[in-house]
DNA sequence: GTGAAAGCGCTAACAC
DNA sequence: GTGTTAGCGCTTTCAC
């Protein structure tokens, strides 16, 4: 019932405690008798080391925190089941905190992965503010932004050139011969709405006609659809939830995706294959690896990713 | 730099220790003005408690173990995500592992969560072993198995009746008069599958010309549909991801999914909705928020959960 | 090769 | 109301 100790072991294997530790983390200067007599109390007796009391005697966890926008959003189970398959192998958990897309959350998500005691913490942060990102880094826990580019920030980085990812959108409906495109985005005060506005403008060479800012759920872009009076051409949105949101609505309304509409999303999340959705994508598992590999080390690097057009029927 | 401690705080608040502590947990029995030195200091030096060092005096740690198939299946990022939720309003911390689907595994996830030190774990498991749930129970953490029944078990649960949730799409598609079912299912092993193929056995009276046990994803029942020779009127699908699949090579195909053939998914995922697809439903958020508050409990609770049959376009 | 002592940051129990 | 002591389970240091 009660949890056997480094005490419970050594008094089994009649030997010091200390003894104990040592074949515990495989440290030399233990005999192979008394590492054997050990072993066996330590089989015999379920013995696991107690990972809080080594902790604070360490001063590390072995915690690791990330902080996504929405778990909900296969982009980011994606990014959080990769990251839990690394810490796995690494002998690491894993703390995950939801932000909603909220600011006011993203803080309170730090402060209780702060409380919490992780070592590191991987956050897509919303991006419009990063003070507190350094705040915590200060503090001792080594912060890594996962997608957002903050070049004044002390902190690791692996984030995706948006502008490069939205021009290569832009371009391609251009030459596609496209006119009349429609913009579903996010919130415009975070980077990878505007990135992603700035780049698309750039590539398509002028502004389009309209640029819609909706929460960023699938239900509110297929609203603004079904709302529509009048259809565009082409709609390039903040990411592949909002588009199939869009394709939904446009089959609703007759008008079949990739024939008389283009749609373009963003992120190529798994059901964007299932679903034939054009989409931009980045190498998401590469990026976490190496998010995954600046939380564990201690220096700082700004690691730029850039994400590539995959072309399916949508568009 | 340096994390501050009680004594940090004590020091500069001119008191001890332990009145400091007091005022950190809202206890009485401190006056009101020592309470508010305490306080300031406590926000000059930005104090928070050290929940390692908390947790190894009380010997609660405020963690919650999750282990899940397959965190990147929405079902499960939903469910993950509620938990979470759930955990932030109470002030405890949730670690997620994934078993993808494998016994072994889910035996190193219950280890890890163990050596990890949570207080409690709500596990969707496999389901054709539960000795190891039963064997962490005894070793004083509260186990709560999400969705499969085991009656045996001295532990928790929040379970679905399979057999009801399937007997419902077996007389929905005999009404329809549909004779020639093919049933796309999982491993055969797991009480969720076999759980599944005898309630719609049971409720369509007769068993369906074939049942396919297929690894859990969606590429393999859209494989599985593309090579079929000759389809037959409707599919039943093990969940909404195996659907999906089916209605992408339905559509390939050149079938119209609902029209000239139906299909059928489980567990209402958000894309459910979104593809129109019937599926059956639990009532995901009230199952969570019981297993929440068994997860908390000395008790052991077993309790049903009936899902409903959510008709849509697909069927 | 092995062990004893100190202490990580905290709280329960008890003294004043 | 406030402070002292002991100890949670472990590792670091140093002694033998």
């Amino acid at each position: 019932m009660k949890r056997p100790t480094l005490k419970d072991v050594a008094q089994k294997a009649g030997t010091s405690l200390m003894t104990v530790s040592r074949v515990v983390n495989n440290r030399p200067g233990v005999s192979d008798e008394t590492k054997a007599k050990i072993m066996k109390a330590i089989e015999e007796l379920g013995y696991r080391p107690h990972s809080d009391a080594r902790s604070l005697r360490v001063g590390k966890t072995g915690r690791i925190g990330v902080v996504v926008s929405d778990i909900r959003n296969p982009f980011y189970a994606e990014m959080v089941g990769d990251i839990e398959d690394l810490a796995e192998k690494t002998g690491m958990t894993v703390i995950v905190t939801d932000t909603e897309r909220k600011l006011q959350q993203e803080q309170r998500a730090l402060e209780t992965l702060y409380n919490s005691g992780v070592d590191s913490i991987i956050i897509a942060p919303e991006g419009y503010s990063v003070e507190h990102l350094e705040s915590y880094k200060k503090k001792g826990i080594n912060i890594v932004s996962f997608g957002v580019h903050c070049p004044e920030g002390n902190f690791s980085e692996v984030w995706i050139d948006e502008i490069e990812g939205a021009r290569k959108v832009g371009k391609y409906l251009l030459k596609r011969g496209v006119k009349r495109v429609v913009l579903i985005m996010g919130n415009p005060r975070k980077f990878t709405t505007s990135g992603r506005t700035e780049g698309f403008i750039q590539g398509f060479g002028k502004v389009p006609d309209y640029i819609l800012h909706l929460p960023v759920n699938w239900q509110s872009s297929y609203n603004a659809v079904i709302e529509m009076k009048k259809l565009p051409e082409a709609f390039f949105c903040y990411n592949d939830l909002m588009a199939l949101g869009v394709i939904k609505a446009l089959r609703e309304k007759g008008a079949v995706p990739g024939k008389d509409v283009a749609v373009v999303g963003y992120d190529d999340v798994f059901f964007a294959e299932i679903s034939a959705l054009t989409t931009v994508r980045i190498d998401k598992s590469k990026m976490v690896n190496t998010a995954f590999t600046l939380a564990l080390s201690d220096n700082v690097e700004k690691i730029k990713f850039v994400p590539k057009l995959i072309l399916r029927k949508s568009a």
